[in-house]
DNA sequence: AAAGACTATGCAAAGGTTTGCATTTTCCTA
DNA sequence: TAGGAAAATGCAAACCTTTGCATAGTCTTT
C-alpha cells in the first residue's frame, strides 16, 4: 500500500509502462494505442487518480489563480461584482483570490507584491480612492500578468477596462431633478481622486450648465469616505446654508441616506422641500421611506464581463495590446425621494 | 542575460557554489560561514531574488491556501466575517480562497472537490441551508485538512466550531418584547434545516413558555430564503390572521423589514400596533424609520477567531482532536421598532 | 605527525507532470 | 525476408527548492 495520493508513476508501475505514456493516455494523445489508453484510464479511475496541480503549477510556471483586488466587500456594490466574477471564473480552470485593499494605497501595493510572489496569472482590480500612481499595476504587466481594471478607472494606464458611464448617470439624474422643477441642486461628491467622483461631478456640472443654471461652489461638498457616517457632516453643511438647496444629488446611496437623515432632522419634507437622489441602487435603498431615487449600475454584469475579458487574455497569450474598454450604461431609478416631473412618462423608469 | 526570474541556481552559479548552500544561506543555516551567507544575501538582494513558491508548494505538498466557503457575500453578515478572516490570514503566510456555495448543497460539494484538487491546507466553512449531510467535510478531514465551522453549526460533525448563541439572542429579544407588554408574539423563522433557525426558534419558544404565554402554531412562519422578497408572503400570512400579532420576531433584518413593509401597507403603526425585532444588525437597519430593533452579532470577531483557530491547527500538526467550540454572545439592540419597556433602564442597551 | 573532532560545503534525491526526441515494435511492401 | 515506413512507447530533462548524508577541509590534541 502506498502512503500518499495516487500518482501517474503508481499507475505506470502497475501497468509496467512509462509515466509519460500514462500522461499521454490521460490526455488522449493520438499516438497511443487504444488499448493502452483504455487500460490506463480504467486503472486511473479505479485508483481515483487526481492529477497533482501543484506539480503542474511548477512545470507551467503558473498558479491557475486570478487575483481580485477590491477596496472592500461589505457594500453590496463590490460583493455583487465579485459574485459576477466568481460565477464566470468558477466554470474555468482558474481560481480567484480576493484581496481587500481597505481603500489604502499602501495595502494595495502590498497585495500586488503578494500576488506576484504567488505568481498569479491575472489580476482584476478596482483601485483604492488613494491610488494616484499606477506603477504597481505596470509591474504586473511587465511580468506578463494581464490586468483588467473595473469600475474605477486608472487614467493613463494601458489595460483592459470595464467601466460605468458615471458621467451619463449623473447627468441624467441631475437633468431629471431640473425637469422636476428643482433649481438649487447641490452635490455630495466622493473622494476627489476617484475617477467615478470626477465623472459624476462633471455630469452634475454639465447638466446644470446645459440648463443655464449657474454653478454655486457652496453647493458642492465632498465626503471623505463612502459610509453613512462620512456623509453626515458634509450633508449638514449643505443644509445649513442660508440659501437652502431644493435637491441633493449624492455620490452614492449611503451618502444620500445621510442627507435624508439630516434633512429629516431639520424637519424638511422629502421630496416636497428637498429632493434626494443617490447612486448605486443598493438593495435596501428601495425599502427606505421615502424610498430612494438613485442610479442603478449593472454590477453583476460588470463583474461577469471583467472576468470574461481576463479569461480571454489568459487563453490568448501573445503581447498585450488592443486593450478593450467597455462602458456600461447606468439607469436612473425614480422612487419617492424625488419629485414627480411633468414629462415623467417619457422617461425610462425602472421601479 | 537570463530569461525568466532569478533562481537559487543562478545565484549559485554566479558565486560558484552549490544551490543547496545558497538555500541554506538564505535561511540562515548555522553551519554556514558568515562570509558565504553575506555574499549570498548581497547577491540575492542585488538580483532581486524571489523564492519560487510554486516549487515550494510541490515540495511541501501544500498550497499555502485556506479555503473559505460561504453561502453568499452580498449580505453584510458574511462579508464582514470574511473581512475579519482576511485581516487575520493576511498577516500569515497563507492566502485565502473565497468560494460561494449560493446556498446550494450541490455547489458546496463541487467546491469541496475543487479545494481538494488544489490541495488547500485548511477550510473554513459555513454550510448552506440545504446541507444535512456532512460527509464532504469529513472527506476533507480524512485528507488531513482541518475544518473550522463558523456561524452555522453542523450537528454531529467533529470539528472546531465558532458559533453564536442564537438561542440566547432570540430568548432575549422575545423576553424583551414580553416585558414591553406584547403578548401575541409571532415568529418569522428561516429555512428549517439551519441550526441558526432551530436555535432562534427554540429561544422564541422558551421565552414564551418562560412567561407562561401559550404557543400558537399559526404565529410561526418560515421563510424560504433570506432576502427581503422571501419575507413578504410569510409576513403577509401573519398579518392577515384574524387575531393579529402585536409583535414579530424575525429571523434576520431583511425579513423584519419585509414585515415592516407589510405592516405599513396595512396601516399598522410600528411599534404602537405591532413591534418588530430583527436579527443581525445590518448597518442599514439603524437608518430605517422607524429604526429597527435587532440582535447584534460580533461578526468581525467571529471571522477573526475562526481564522486564528485554523492557523493554530495548521501550525500545530498532529492528529486532529480536542476540537474547540467557541460561542459568541449576541446583544439585543433596542431601537424604535419595538415599544419601550418599563424596566428598560436596567437592560444593557446598545444604540 | 597522525588521529580525531569539528566546520563548511556539495551531492543527489525527492516532489509529479509534461514533452521533444530517441528508440523500439509492428506492419507492409518489394 | 530484408528494408523501410509508420505506429507506439520510453528516456530524460525541465520546473525550483529543500535536506539527509557524504565529503572535503581545517584545526586541535596527544
Amino acid at each position: 500500500m502506498k502512503k500518499g495520493r495516487v500518482t501517474i508513476i503508481d499507475i505506470a508501475r502497475e501497468l509496467s509502462i512509462a509515466p509519460s505514456t500514462v500522461s499521454r493516455a490521460l490526455k488522449d494523445h493520438p499516438a497511443l494505442k487504444k488499448e493502452t489508453k483504455d487500460a490506463v484510464r480504467a486503472l486511473a479511475k479505479k485508483l481515483d487518480y487526481q492529477p497533482n496541480l501543484l506539480a503542474l503549477n511548477l512545470l507551467q510556471k503558473k498558479s491557475n489563480t486570478i487575483g481580485v483586488i477590491v477596496p472592500e466587500i461589505t457594500s453590496h456594490f463590490f460583493s455583487a461584482i465579485i459574485t459576477g466574477i466568481q460565477d464566470v471564473i468558477g466554470d474555468s480552470e482558474y481560481n480567484i483570490m480576493i484581496c481587500l485593499s481597505n481603500e489604502s494605497y499602501e495595502e494595495e501595493a502590498v497585495i500586488i507584491k503578494k500576488l506576484l510572489k504567488i505568481q498569479v496569472d491575472g489580476v482584476l482590480v478596482s483601485p483604492t480612492s488613494e491610488t494616484k500612481n499606477f506603477d504597481h499595476f505596470r509591474t504586473l504587466q511587465k511580468n506578463d500578468i494581464p490586468v483588467v481594471v473595473f469600475d474605477r478607472d486608472c487614467p493613463g494606464l494601458e489595460a483592459d477596462k470595464v467601466l460605468v458611464d458615471d458621467y451619463a448617470g449623473a447627468f441624467q439624474a441631475v437633468e431629471y431633478l431640473i425637469k422636476s422643477g428643482c433649481t438649487k441642486i447641490a452635490h455630495l461628491g466622493g473622494p476627489l481622486n476617484l475617477s467615478t467622483t470626477k465623472h459624476r461631478l462633471q455630469g452634475y456640472l454639465d447638466a446644470l450648465e446645459n440648463a443655464d443654471i449657474p454653478i454655486r461652489k457652496e453647493y458642492i461638498e465632498h465626503v471623505p469616505g463612502f459610509s453613512h457616517d462620512d456623509g453626515l457632516k458634509p450633508a449638514e453643511r449643505l443644509l445649513k446654508l442660508e440659501d437652502l438647496p431644493d435637491a441633493i444629488f449624492a455620490m452614492n446611496d449611503n451618502i444620500a441616506i445621510s442627507a435624508m437623515h439630516i434633512a429629516r432632522k431639520m424637519a424638511l419634507k422629502i421630496p416636497d422641500d428637498i429632493s434626494i437622489v443617490g447612486f448605486d441602487d443598493e438593495p435596501h435603498s428601495s425599502y427606505f421611506r421615502p424610498s430612494l431615487s438613485t442610479v442603478w449600475q449593472p454590477v453583476y454584469s460588470l463583474g461577469m464581463l471583467s472576468a470574461r475579458i481576463i479569461l480571454h487574455r489568459l487563453n490568448d497569450k501573445g503581447p498585450q495590446k488592443n486593450f478593450r474598454q467597455e462602458v456600461f450604461k447606468p439607469e436612473l431609478v425614480l422612487r419617492a425621494s424625488s419629485r414627480e416631473c411633468a414629462s415623467r412618462k417619457n422617461d425610462k423608469v425602472k421601479l
